[in-house]
DNA sequence: ATGAAAGCGCTAACAC
DNA sequence: GTGTTAGCGCTTTCAT
């Protein structure tokens, strides 16, 4: 592949005035034309490698987070990219497999590659993470760091708590008391601001929030089917069911339909994220709905203004949407 | 951060022993012990931009594909990195929007950062593709190049031949002669597959295949919506559907349901590519699944050999998966 | 406006 | 084994 010193040699200038028309310093128009035919003559493309060993800036960012098979965390990563695409950045993508010891080394290997910045969905927890991310920019998705370290970070997430109160409400308006509610795991942050927006709507309208309807696992079909068959199991079962994250939502809908029961006829029903299933049931199901399109946009707008020096310790909490549909209904009496 | 020279004059030794002991090469015992700690003590970690520039390889492989809020791609991108990181490459991922332009100009964007190779998901016919290419390893997914330029390109995809042909043959084994295939566009190649062996299964079974009954256009859930109404619509409506997308799959049982058909009771259906569907659909759909994992692993393969000088011109067909529904049930007669 | 030359951080001869 | 040194391809002073 021709480098810049051909480039050169063939337009009859120095790579000097080369390198300042490509990067747009005024030169004369006859070196110019010479230079963009030489250019175009060798097919010409600058080796972005040397550019950033030299300008000390490899214009990528690097995207870590624990899985790629997963559509909430993939479409906030096409909006970041999407933005930092226009800003000439390319972005480097890690996996971390959730683990804490993968995590760590993918981190590591982007720091070799002297990332500009970092979107990080850790496993660590956020504040730990922060400690091993040092100066480097960077912004967490989904996740908060307790004490921002003063300086490069910053957190963009869904308003979890918002989310959960409303469709709490929406329960409780409707007639229900007793509301089964399906958590992700105690040891991630945005299911306890879920349980606590969720407890929140049950104490305004003073509604005993049971401890007995609560559940919480892993984010997974399994889980929320297990849990939903145990709900149901119960002597005095939940009229009401509110599952808090894309997979739980679809393994209650499963749970239930072994069941035989329709969800907005034999129990009220609110799932989370999963547009598909609200589009796809009948009568349709209402989901609360995160918006990852903006969640990235935004984290990849916050991380250019950390790259730009701008002082970090931001904590945005991004509205969520409301799909409605006929799966809330009155309680049988 | 502190550079191999700072490491050096710490640990009382030439920048050369540094270099060599980093990457593998003898030292004497109280070197390596010396470097080890001076490596700690400053936390140095290798530049790898100066080590792409000087070893003319970035360690880095570019992924272009459509989206990324499709898990069909972003499955296959996961199980592709996995392969990769485990041989110290990073991936580079453009996204193109099935715009031409942009294909380019992401291509011309990956060029320039010396990325050793390529997985490609092109919208451009791929033979362009590779012209463009030139001669860089590329490996083709879900595309297949019409004549390999002899070199440095092959082809991973599912083997949507036989994976029609069957679900074709299971529908007439059940006694169905009236089938309505649901099919992408006829600019993809991977639809003409399909197309054909559905055709073939047809055509051996004595079955005479209605154009009638075949609808192409878009993958999306609004034209399986579309196309499945239009084919309940007419004056003799097939018996049984077969969704080919995952998208398709949505949108048509979007559609009987409305029309308060039940999958396996009013009407047989085969899906595609939605686990989801199959998991929470009652009675089960039966759907045929792509070997996402195996496709991205393969490719990834497929591409260190390409990189490793092996000769391209392969096409890989991977067998797809069927998960066995109650879905297909005899015609009402 | 232009060119000569230094050097970004690293690896790989090469001589010791 | 170890150190010296010449670049990889580019940008950027600094004279001119």
């Amino acid at each position: 592949m021709a480098t810049i010193r051909e480039v050169a040699r063939l337009a009859g200038v120095s790579v000097a005035t080369v390198s300042k028309y490509l990067n747009g310093t005024k030169v004369r128009e006859a070196n110019a034309r010479a230079v963009e035919e030489a250019v175009r003559a060798l097919d010409f493309k600058p080796n972005e490698i040397a550019r950033g060993l030299r300008k000390a800036s490899a214009m990528t960012v690097g995207v870590l987070l624990p899985e790629l098979d997963n559509l909430f965390f993939t479409q906030i990563i096409s909006a970041v990219d999407a933005v930092l695409e226009g800003r000439g950045y390319g972005t480097l993508v890690c996996v971390t497999h959730s683990d804490p010891v993968r995590e760590q080394r993918r981190l590591d290997f982007l720091r070799r590659k002297r990332i500009d910045g970092l979107i990080a969905v850790p496993t660590t927890s956020a504040s730990d993470f922060a400690t091993l991310a040092g100066d480097l920019p960077t912004v967490f998705v989904d996740r908060v760091v307790s004490m921002p370290p003063g300086g490069k970070c910053s957190s963009v997430l869904s308003d979890n708590f918002a989310a959960a109160y409303g469709a709490a409400e929406e329960l409780i308006r409707a007639g229900h008391t007793r509301i089964g509610l399906l958590l992700g795991p105690d040891s991630n942050y945005t299911p306890l601001e879920r349980r606590a927006g969720f407890l929140a709507a049950c104490s305004l309208h003073g509604i005993a929030a049971e401890s007995l309807l609560i559940r919480s696992g892993e984010y997974s079909i399994e889980a929320g089917y297990r849990m939903t068959r145990e709900l149901l199991a119960l002597p005095d079962p939940p009229t009401a069911l509110f599952a808090t994250n894309n997979e739980l939502t679809i393994g209650s809908v499963k749970a239930l339909a072994e069941a035989g029961i329709v969800p907005g006829e034999g129990i009220s029903f609110l799932g989370f994220d999963n547009r598909t299933l609200a589009e796809v049931s009948h009568p349709p199901i209402g989901v609360i709905v995160q918006p990852v399109e903006e969640i990235g946009r935004v984290a990849a707008e916050v991380l250019l203004g950390l790259i730009d020096g701008e002082a970090g310790g931001r904590v945005l909490h991004l509205p969520t949407e409301t799909i409605r549909g006929e799966s809330v209904t009155a309680p049988a009496t």
